[in-house]
Formats: C-alpha cells, structure tokens, sequence
DNA sequence: GTGCGAAGTTGCATGCGTTGCAATTTTGCG
DNA sequence: CGCAAAATTGCAACGCATGCAACTTCGCAC
C-alpha cells in the first residue's frame, strides 16, 4: 500500500474523529463543517471529498460493520439450512452491535436516537441491507415465491430491529441480550400463531 | 368552521398540489421552494408556515392516511382476537394504498421511490408506526413480553413492508395483492419454519 | 535527480433550504 | 367602525453542498 493511500485512511480517519468528538461535545447542529475541517486541519471544502454530506460521517464505522455482515452472508457453510444460516448471521450482527457499544459508537448510537433525520438514514441502511437478503434468499432457495421471499427477509430484518432497540434500552446486558434474540427468532420461526396472547379471544 | 380555517385549509391544499405538480414536471431538485410559492401564489416565506420542509410536501396525503390507519387500530372491536385485528388492519392499510395508487399518489409514490432521502423518511414514518403497534399491543395484551411485543411488531410491518413493495412492483393488480396480502399473513403468523425451502438441508 | 502526468487539496463563487425578526396586511368580532 | 389576534411578507443571515479552476503533492519513468 502506497503513502498515497496510507495518508488518504489517515485522514479519513482523523476528520470522522475530529466530527464524533464535536459532536459529542457540542451536538450536531451546533458543529459546522467548518469546525470538524478545522479540528481535522484540512479545508472546509476536502471535507466533501472525503464524505457526501455532513450525516455521512456519523455512519463511517456503521457502513465498514454493514460490510463484514454481508461477506459472512456471502461466506454462509453449505451444510446449514437456511433457517440456521439466518439465525447464526442475527447473532453474529447482535454481537457486532453490542460489541460497538463501547467507544465512538456510543456517540453515534446517541445521535441517531436523537436526530430523526440520522434515525431516516440509518433505518434506510437497513431497508438496503433487507434488500441484500432477499437477493440472498432466492439465490439460495431456487425456486422460492418472490413474496415469499420479500416478507421472509422483512420479518428477520424487523425481529432483528426489535432485538437491537430492546437491547439498547436495556443496556446491552449479556443474557439478556441473548435470551431476546432467542425469543424473537422463536417467534418468527413458529409464528405469531404460537403466541398465546394473540389468539386469545377477550369476550367470553 | 370559521373562514380564517377554511382558507388556511386551501391555501395549504394550493400549495401541495403546485408543489406535486411542478414535482412531476421538472423533478423534485429541480424545482425550488420559491417556484412552488409561485405557483401557489404565496411568498416563499409563507410556504414554511404551512410546511417544515420541502421534503414534508410529499408526505402531506400519506400523513392524514396513516391517521386514519390509527383511527381504524383505536376503533377495533372488542370481539376479534388481537390477530384477527391485525389481519383486519393490515388489509385495509394495503387497500388505502392501493387506492391511492391514482391521482398524485402515484408521483409521490415514485418521488418517494426514486430519491434516497425521501425513502429514508418514509421509513421513519413506518418505524413510527410500528412504535404505535407496539403501545397498542402492550394495552390490548396485559402482561405481554416486552420483546414478545416488538418482536411481533417488527414482523408484522416488516411483512406488511414486504406486501407493499410486492403490489407496487405488480401495479396493484387486484388479485394479486390479495393473494400477496395472504400469503405474508400466513408466514408471519404460522412462522418462517412452515416455509419448506427454508428447512431443507442442501447437503444430505 | 529531474521532469511529467495523475491524484489530491484548496479557495472562490454560487445556489438552495431554512430560520428569526420585524413590519404589514388581513380577519373575526364586539 | 375599530381593535386585537392571526396570518403574510420581505429581509437578512447562516449552513450545507457543488462546480470550477488554480495549485500542490506524489509516484514513477527515464
């Protein structure tokens, strides 16, 4: 790797840093790009050269760990089943994410809950990556209905979601954690058929 | 209904329809908040007295659907069983999709569809419901898991998600929106291990 | 090491969305 | 009519984002 590139990494690095810090320190929208290219010495304008937009930077790391997810969906054993695939991917992204918890990622996990136009983009995010699995399922499953297909990978993404914001409300505590993944790959995998609450009828 | 509020009504409506309008012809980028005022014969300053932002403008019918949605989800007869609800619901919010599928609800459909922050939005907005599910679950189900509870609520948008992108890409042919609508009912409340694709072990 | 082309950085000018403020106009009602 | 509240408007300012052209730095061949 050439010191050209080196000192590209580099300075990515230290503007995506400089900006959590900032951020941090002051909020969002009270830090220009202005301030983040100060922090970082280097011009206002090679902040865009870097990143697209002033949201972009907050989902640096994110979009690296979104990354690694999809090569271990790629890298999938071919004696599991589909179920099972599914269900050692959910827990390996669970553990991603709490993983993260420490460090920058706490900053970000903030900004996000916070700002609803960061909450947009990172819901998006995950709107792609659903897309990604429903490539994935049909690849893998030769044959399989395309509706079938979309809600299957809708419902995992959407249990998967619910694992991730019940944990984070709870501090990300480890059996805890572990016992809500357990419960909501239950409850996609039986139904909601095999919830009792649902099926119980109020009058009689 | 006084004067003052019908003309606040109109003129909100005056501009909406300028701003789909110049939308569809030029492109959303392409058209500015001062041409929109234009068109509506307002000033520019007036426009964010009615909306937020530009992006809100394209939301402005969805958001009184999705009222109603809510409205029906508060309506809900004492007699059904929670899943018997949920089907009922789910049917009637693809239907007021579907028929909005005339009129300018097809250019905020592909406006929504063709610019990145837009689609981020309109996820927000269904995560928003989906947080609606999860407080009317909790209240129609005393004693409910927590997790159960956003668990079920996840997958259940996460289908209807799935439902609705389905019937977009099939233009809303009637018939097969119904089968599409009961097929993810079915997955989702009989759970993905009923699907026999997703049980089959490759290697045997 | 010298020079050259490519890649990276920077400043400048510009356009647009958005907000706060104060002035002005319109509206509903006594 | 006349008054107070509400709505509209213009103005100025700020920040994000982009295109462009000048400039600097880098890697590489000779």
């Amino acid at each position: 790797m050439g010191l050209r590139e080196r000192k590209k990494r580099q300075t990515r690095r230290a503007i995506a840093e400089a900006a959590l810090r900032l951020f941090a320190e002051r909020g969002y929208e009270e830090t220009t790009i202005a301030d983040i290219a100060g922090a970082a010495d280097v011009s206002p304008r090679t902040f865009f050269s870097y990143f697209p937009s002033k949201e972009d930077v907050v989902f640096a790391e994110i979009d690296e760990r979104l990354t690694e997810v999809r090569e271990g969906i790629d890298r999938r054993p071919a004696d599991e089943t589909p179920l099972e695939s599914m269900r050692r991917i959910v827990l390996e992204m669970i553990e991603a994410i709490a993983a993260e918890h420490g460090e920058y990622g706490a900053i970000q996990v903030r900004l996000v809950l916070e700002r609803p136009s960061l909450q947009a983009r990172a819901l998006k995010r995950m709107n792609d990556t659903e897309q990604y699995v429903v490539e994935r399922l049909t690849e893998l499953c030769p044959g399989i209905d395309e509706i079938d297909a979309v809600v299957i990978a809708g419902a995992l993404v959407g249990g998967m979601k619910a694992v991730i914001t019940h944990c984070r409300a709870h501090g990300y505590a480890p059996e805890a954690t572990r016992r809500a993944v357990d419960r909501a790959l239950a409850i996609v995998e039986h139904g909601l058929g095999s919830v009792p609450a649902l099926t119980h009828r109020a009058t009689e």
